[in-house]
DNA sequence: CGCGGTCTTTGAGCCAACGCAAACGAACCC
DNA sequence: GGGTTCGTTTGCGTTGGCTCAAAGACCGCG
């Protein structure tokens, strides 16, 4: 127990909260640990607990009325998972599967309102972090309303390049697993389409892929890409 | 000062609160007229006010990298405008611009801090419904992940109709102007591919439209249309 | 070491949606 | 009442990205 506590107090989005209320929370808290590809809940089903990532990525997903699903966000370390439904009693809005193994902090909601309810510091921080996650959302709502496919992954891949970015000599190394499946969910687009761009982007050295696996190696003319007026159709 | 309060207390955003404190929001709130077309601020300036719309309806647009600008949202009466913005000082990440003349109530953003600081209460109302906002961006992020062009618009048709929809003999009303180029920026798409849509659907009997104005007649085609698995190709 | 499953690549064909251009029509203003 | 503006419609050509099919690479496992 004083493993997540540890792991707890070093996180940032509990920095602007007063010693005793971090080690409070940090009390109230369990984990769990997930391999690659479990599940931690699944869209629909009541929320009972409210889950905070402390190593490891998991994505949300959502299946919507058609097609295959699509990724909401990847959840990196420090973050919660559908902070949101922990306020009041709801279901879950989307599916959450761990990309690789994980360890959570895991909190009941019950237990977890309380919590908040006695600390009412806690609320302006988790609103900051709502705030935080909506215009996340909006920024990616503008992207896939208004860029063409190439200039969405590449958005992506920087993204991913800030949030899960470790520096190797060859390059930056995204440092978890990622199909170019997850990919496509993450971009609104087919596997296939990412599949010849990432090819192409490979064939001139802007990166190097391989199963699950991305090396970024050229951030300024990805970031070229991602800003240009025109599409670069060269091959 | 007593108009805005009368209205103020009739919106089920306070409903959660005790009368006090609904009274002390209402006191420190002033007015502010719209006319059509009359922007509220600008993506990128200072969030000095706090904006929650009283009558009318205000959009919420990005004009992101490049093309013509997306809208994020349509702002109803008893919505507020950015809300998330006004918990620390910041800059607006949209701009807002009225459909047709608007009243909003105006906070500005110093004020609503110290009022919010001294009755907790409102945070929790306040988180709920950042909380909603962003379910409500998140589902309109699949939307436009995964389905094609007519299905965005029909569910954007159906919200309108539940947000802003107003009987009448012929049909269900959208109560306030729309062009088919806020259509368009709504779902992603240009404003002759909506053009073309709609008047299919016209021809259909679905619904009629005319210069900035629609009337949904068949709700239940709609939602069919929405929802459907394969997309409906016929004239 | 060989097998099966998962992930990726590539090709070929097609179609929904886009871009542009131009005409049309309704509302508004002098 | 006539002109101007703004919104909508329609045609036509182009194409980005999707679909389907199939082969290829890599991994883990027994």
């Amino acid at each position: 127990m004083s493993i997540d506590r540890d792991l707890l107090l070093g996180l940032s989005v509990f920095a602007d909260l007063p010693f005793s209320e971090q080690h409070a929370l940090a009390a109230a808290a369990s984990l769990r640990s997930l391999q690659a590809n479990e599940a931690v809940f699944v869209h629909g089903e009541p929320a009972t607990d409210l889950c905070l990532v402390l190593s490891g990525r998991v994505k949300l997903t959502q299946s919507g009325w058609a097609r295959d699903p699509v990724i909401l966000r990847i959840v990196h370390p420090g973050e919660f998972l559908e902070l949101g439904r922990s306020l009041r009693p709801s279901r879950h809005g989307a599916t959450a599967t761990a990309l690789c193994g994980a360890v959570l902090a895991v909190w009941p909601t019950q237990v977890w309102r309380s919590l908040v309810r006695e600390m009412p510091a806690i609320m302006t921080c988790l609103a900051q972090l709502l705030e935080q996650e909506l215009s996340d959302a909006q920024g990616r709502f503008v992207e896939i309303a208004s860029l063409d496919v190439p200039r969405r992954i590449a958005h992506a891949l920087l993204r991913l390049v800030n949030q899960a970015g470790r520096k190797e000599a060859a390059g930056i190394r995204i440092d978890f697993p990622l199909s170019q499946q997850d990919l496509a969910a993450l971009t609104g687009t087919t596997l296939f389409t990412v599949s010849r761009i990432l090819t192409r982007w490979e064939r001139r050295g802007l990166l190097a892929g391989g199963r699950r696996t991305l090396l970024v190696r050229d951030i300024p003319a990805l970031t070229n890409l991602a800003t240009a007026a025109e599409t670069d159709r060269s091959a």
